[in-house]
DNA sequence: TTATTGATGGTCT
DNA sequence: GACCATCAATAAG
């Protein structure tokens, strides 16, 4: 794994185009590897996404938008760029950002698994009480740990990632201009369907991937 | 180091 | 009532 992506490149920062996500979930899968998650605010966290998946709605039977609209995946369906949030296993939140190309479409991208950057003490108590023993590899390399350590959950359904004239972020995706260059693509895991299918991308041995 | 299992509750049929 | 886009603790090697 190139060094570069334990580091904050911070003079770079800037945020993802609400444009960035009116795509194909497989492209902005591939994308959103090496960019920035950012959780706004006076003490903020960011960290540097490693692993994530893309759901291509309703032409992937993994996707939960396959079937088509429901009270839970209803966002999948409508603009680009929010945050659908999703109650897993009972104990778990997990995080997608919605993407898709044409009007009437769904999809999203799984963020499965980042380095974190800044704010890693903060992280660390979020984490320790759900597991008192986590360590800073365990911090956030799953996406119901991701989602721990950020403090993601149902009350964040919806909100938007990019930015927007008037609209104040809680998170934020941005770009801090680390080019990935050691990108592998797999097949997607923790599913039974479709999981043969390669859509799934990771920063290659990298020791924050699940 | 890998494999296995129990915890846990919303969503969908 | 079955299904889960998970995790952590344990056991075995």
């Amino acid at each position: 794994m190139d060094q570069k992506y334990l580091q904050l490149n911070e003079d770079k920062i800037k945020p993802l185009k609400p444009e960035f996500f009116y795509r194909d979930p497989l492209d902005v899968a591939y994308d959103l590897i090496g960019k920035l998650l950012i959780k706004t605010g006076q003490n903020p966290l960011i960290v540097r996404l490693v692993e994530v998946e893309a759901y291509r709605g309703k032409k992937d039977p993994a996707s939960h938008a396959y079937k088509g609209v429901t009270k839970r995946n209803k966002i999948m369906f409508q603009e680009p760029g929010h945050l659908y949030v999703y109650f897993n296993y009972g104990m778990y939140w997990l995080a997608n950002v919605v993407c898709h190309k044409e009007k009437n479409e769904a999809g999203a991208v799984l963020l499965r698994a980042a380095i974190p950057l800044i704010g890693i003490e903060q992280m660390r108590q979020a984490r320790r009480k759900h597991n008192p023993k986590v360590t800073i590899k365990s911090l956030t390399n799953g996406p119901g740990k991701l989602c721990q350590a950020l403090g993601i959950d149902k009350s964040h359904y919806g909100e938007f990632l990019a930015v927007k004239k008037g609209y104040e972020n809680k998170f934020l995706l941005a770009s801090d201009c680390t080019k990935p260059k050691d990108v592998i693509q797999t097949g997607r895991i923790g599913i039974k369907k479709a999981s043969d299918l390669p859509w799934r991308f990771c920063v290659k041995d990298c020791e924050w991937v699940s």
